[in-house]
DNA sequence: TGAAAAGTACAACGATCGTTGTACACTGGG
DNA sequence: CCCAGTGTACAACGATCGTTGTACTTTTCA
């Protein structure tokens, strides 16, 4: 472990002192001593903490999604995936919504960079679904987003296996979501 | 404004920013002055800036429930009130979670402080269920923390009309969870 | 072999952090 | 009137923050 990749270790680093404390409540220092390498090092390849923090959440958006993907495609594969996700890593609530609202207000490029995670999210849930044969229409999409954040936030209080409530949530309503005509009002517009 | 109890000036000075901030973000100097109270005054009240967080988080949970309930009771309600929060207040995810997780693994009494708002949670689900004339079974209640979770931290990304999709998410699934014996396996159970 | 690249040790910068001491001004009620 | 309570102004404490300069050693590879 302690000869992997100078960069490697540095991320690596980052990502799991940031994912457990938060951005604002660890240190550089922290960080350079947890990856057993120099401030000056650390400083050479990230130039500043916003780009390190940026350097990290690329990496890690990147990672996520491939892990998300490797199980095979399919609303299920994507919730059991979270799940095993969530065993592996820890949860500790979504890294890039953290990163947004630690963020909030400032004019860097962290809350950008976090952002980009929003937009692939969406992406990858009509990939799901459309890998499981249903039409992603946006509504639909809506719903497994809200289904997908409650995972990862409830993940906190009650543990992995939230994402498999999730999962067999989002199973009830593609299962039903063809005879709910039944109902007066229609799912909720995103309007924003 | 000017005229307000001292207290509740520093409260809901320092709630506002810790809410669109974080706590480590946030210092104490800077909440002293938007609450236009000197330094010195904030520690006679407050003891320290761990205080001055338990304070808050017990503040605000006492007024989100109190405000999910006002509105009647049910399901329904409890979505539409939830929205009806993000509208006023402005959607950074969840408060407590993230009192959780930026100070996970120290020793204060912050994360204790903040964790009392999960067990309320649940309970206030199990109040409203009951209101719609549910049986509150713990796996029900799972679905729909979920989906309570859900809401909040997708209101970040799609804004308060979440809330609303997490409503009509839970009453599909009250609605057909009689007949969904058809599905072979059954909602995960909470083992954490 | 030799030069460039990569990493280290260490001290220091100014800024800000949470926190406290001291001395003083205002207010109300006995 | 005077006391006790409440709040203020201001300076300062040590600690830590992000960041950089300098001088040195190690590694890499042509």
């Amino acid at each position: 472990m302690a000869e992997r990749p100078t960069v490697a270790r540095i991320l690596s680093s980052a990502e799991e002192l940031f994912d457990r404390r938060g951005f604002h409540a660890v240190g550089i220092d922290e960080i350079a001593a947890h990856a057993e390498v120099s401030t000056r090092t650390l400083y050479k390849h990230m130039g500043s903490k916003d780009g390190l923090i940026c350097a990290v959440l690329d990496h890690r958006r990147e990672r996520f999604f491939a892990s998300l993907r490797e199980t095979g495609g399919g609303l299920d594969s994507m919730f059991t995936g979270l799940a095993d996700w969530f065993s592996h890593h820890g949860a500790h609530s979504c890294f890039f919504l953290r990163a947004v609202t630690e963020y909030d207000g400032t004019d860097g490029e962290v809350v950008a960079t976090a952002r980009r995670f929003d937009h692939q999210l969406r992406g990858e849930i009509a990939h799901h679904l459309d890998v499981d044969g249903c039409d992603a229409d946006t509504s639909l999409i809506d719903q497994i987003a809200v289904l997908f954040d409650g995972a990862t936030a409830a993940a906190v209080r009650m543990g992995p296996n939230a994402a498999l409530v999730a999962g067999y949530t989002a199973r009830q309503i593609v299962a039903h979501q063809d005879r709910d005509h039944q109902f007066t009002d229609r799912p909720p517009k995103d309007t924003t």
